[in-house]
DNA sequence: CTGATAATGGACCGCGTGGTTAAATTGGTC
DNA sequence: GACCAATTTAACCACGCGGTCCATTATCAG
């Protein structure tokens, strides 16, 4: 029984179907939304066809919702890579912070399907309860550092954690979610290298100076 | 010539019906998006008809265009009724950052609106100019309160006018934007009142924090 | 009143698009 | 080979929806 790697290699092979189906419609959810996306345009960008997608996703929706879930797992996985053990609390935030502003700015695609599922009201997101886990996970995180910090005497006593897993969130999401507008609204000049390390340097500069107890005892970038 | 008071009153009135239109197409628009609404539901919660629709503005493009025109002039116009003559550097600033948090929470729709416009790259935005002088106002807020703190010597000489816009917007915005994607994967607690007090405090503290020259004497909130 | 124009109503159209039906092919099992 | 289930293809369909045509009414100038 060498069925999964060999037999199926021949000539059909479903998983690959699957994700090479689910990377296409990645692309096109992320750039078009889920009513601006037709399917024809998505089986066009595949190596299959459009009877396909139904046949292994059932409808637009379902699909939609499949590759949100894979998105956000692969995310989330990215996210699992970073490593603070042995960080004093202070550069394990900047660290988190620093990681946060790179890691959204890398997953374009990712930030624009949350925006998309925003804009329906977390309608789908709701149903997966899957990703709970993975959430709770990235909490924690936030969690570790602020317990850490706050019995070290340097954070202030009243950090809340998913406050400032917010705020992180916030500074690192705008970013890349509003670019556009922001650009055309006030020039792009926070978009090149510079202004990019710049709002990247005062993020750091805020968070850690609203978290700490005594700012001034810190030197801030 | 006493037309538009008296005359048109009577029976046909082409500015209410336009601006019964835009009423109900910005509503759509906000909630669906560009792709999602559909004209004949935006007909139905009108006085008027469908045919209307396509009488006074074209097409659907164009009527999302007089929609987002329509939008941010009413919110910059809000904008325009924060005073902050006569304060001090500091308090003024304060003063801008909550009025800004607020005054995004009270104009959902316009939000949305933004959101939308970005998942479209800004396309339709980088058509209307006219926007760019009160775009410009918005900024010219903040450069007069960086001016007068740079130069009483409270604030940090580096402090760049538009980055500081950026990251009022920042936190302002996604309040708003993300309520949704956020509280499904961390729970809402940050978005009844205390939640949202919490952060409006969080966001002065940590803007202010960032741009004062000598943190520790400013008592923060 | 009359003629011209702006504003409506309502039926209508065409085609893009989500989704399906039915038949063919493939790979594995005995 | 015979048989079966999973996979794939190609043609097809229904209909929602953006947009239009044409006829009718309201308003005003002269």
């Amino acid at each position: 029984m060498e069925k999964q790697t060999k037999s199926r290699r021949w000539k059909q092979n479903p998983e690959a179907v699957k994700s090479d189906i689910l990377r296409v419609a990645r692309s096109e959810f992320a750039r078009k939304g889920l009513s601006g996306t037709r399917i024809e345009d998505i089986a066009a960008g595949t190596k299959t066809s459009k009877r396909m997608i139904f046949y292994y996703f059932g409808d637009k929706e379902s699909l939609y919702e499949a590759v949100l879930e894979d998105c956000y797992s692969e995310v989330r996985a990215g996210e699992a890579e970073l490593d603070l053990e042995g960080l004093d609390p202070v550069p394990a935030l900047r660290r988190l912070i620093e990681f946060t502003f790179d890691h959204h700015r890398r997953n374009p695609d990712f930030i624009r399907l949350v925006m998309i599922e925003n804009i329906h009201e977390a309608r789908h997101m709701d149903r997966m309860q899957r990703l709970q886990q993975q959430n709770l996970g990235a909490i924690g995180v936030v969690e570790r550092i602020c317990r850490a910090g706050c019995s070290a005497g340097v954070f202030r006593k009243d950090v809340s954690p998913v406050a400032l897993h917010w705020q992180i969130s916030a500074l690192s999401f705008f970013n890349v979610a509003n670019r556009a507008t922001f650009a055309a609204n006030f020039g792009d000049e926070l978009f090149d290298e510079a202004g990019q390390a710049l709002l990247r340097g005062n993020a750091v500069r805020s968070i850690l100076c609203a978290v700490l107890a005594r700012p001034e005892t810190v030197d801030l970038p």
